[in-house]
DNA sequence: CGTACTTTTGAATCGCATCAAATCTGGTGG
DNA sequence: CCACCAGATTTGATGCGATTCAAAAGTACG
């Protein structure tokens, strides 16, 4: 893995609500690593030696099925990715690049060995870990509604603020996300437009309410 | 609420791993409930008063469509439930009893203190929610196969053993958890018999193995 | 023995996946 | 600057599988 020592701590943690807490033994032990678009960092199956943060750029955990198809179940921006893989052995997941970016590895054992030692941090990850939980519901919740409007719909309300949303990826990657095919996605907000029941302006839209 | 003293701490936290980590000091402020199927225990927006614990009997965690649809988020016959509600001031989801049991009830605030305080305790709940973690990303990446008898397959690998599993629950429950109606799971239970792929006796079922 | 619920099958309909193809886009190199 | 390419966007046609409504048969329980 290419790596460096951290050079600043003070550029990074803002938008994160984790990374501030990060105990200063714990900072001494990280490393960064550049990513490139469309770099695979993991694979399924390989050893979790680290935990992972991204600092810039775009990760993502997929997982592809029997058909090929590529599941995506989590897609990070800002902060920690695949948490999981503290408690296992091996990432149960592949790491993929979307956006060529940087990202922060914290060796497994230091980090545990962090947490035991820093009730703050650990608290701080818990409800880390709590918030995935809660996203991951909710995606749960999305993938159960069997119409592509209806998880548009479940989409913008969940992820959006007032019901408008800022989509922060292609489209075609938006309907990967949604279990949908780009197709589908495509022709539905063509009709929720058409009846009235969405604008779009470009990455960003926005419900209208009924009368 | 209805509530005891909890008579006998030995009995309990056999088959869960967290329920023997809990500290002497918690375990004196928790209460047993006794719930009836059917009753709703706690609906979406109520106040996150007690953390749970299920002991005997079964608790959901569900959340209704807009449609009226029942999405089953979690299920739970032996251990906590609604784990992220530590981290929230009301339950996002409904807490229904699908059978007739018992739960314990810690009162956050001083499950709260017992994180904070027991290092041990932490550790384990954070591996019970990373295992949450895990098993939610596994249901999104089913929910995300498009067929009935790919969910089915998905399922005895995931939650069987060795190809092989035992169904915990009605057929028509275990449809909606798997995201189809029940008429498209029966249908395709018979498809999978008929073509040999599947051997069904009664709640336990067996994949076989490609030529 | 009746009631409530699950299990099972049938028929009709609808929406999505899929394959195909055209257009548009941003980025690269000549 | 322009040609070119890869990928995203968009539209069309077709088939399949799931949903839905309906109804019968089986099962558990008081």
């Amino acid at each position: 893995m290419v790596v460096a020592q951290v050079p600043d701590w003070g550029k990074w943690g803002t938008a994160n609500a984790l990374l501030p807490r990060v105990p200063a033994a714990l900072r001494r032990v990280a490393r960064t690593r550049h990513f490139a678009r469309g770099e695979i960092l993991y694979r399924r199956g390989d050893r979790a030696a680290d935990i992972l943060c991204v600092l810039a750029g775009e990760l993502r955990l997929t997982r592809a099925s029997r058909t090929g198809t590529e599941v995506i179940l989590q897609r990070v921006r800002d902060g920690f990715i695949a948490e999981a893989s503290l408690e296992s052995k091996a990432y149960h997941c592949d790491i993929v690049a979307a956006d060529e970016g940087e990202l922060l590895a914290f060796p497994i054992a230091a980090f545990r060995h962090a947490l035991q030692h820093d009730a703050t941090f650990h608290a701080a990850w818990s409800a880390q870990l709590a918030r995935e939980v809660r996203r991951l519901r909710a995606q749960c919740e999305r993938l159960s509604l069997n119409s592509a409007a209806e998880r548009i719909c479940h989409f913008i309300e969940a992820d959006g603020d007032n019901g408008e949303v800022t989509i922060g990826q292609s489209r075609k990657s938006w309907a990967a996300e949604l279990g949908i095919s780009h197709e589908a996605l495509y022709r539905a907000l063509r009709r929720m437009q058409d009846e009235g029941a969405l604008i779009v302006h470009g990455a960003r839209m926005r419900m209208r309410m009924k009368p």
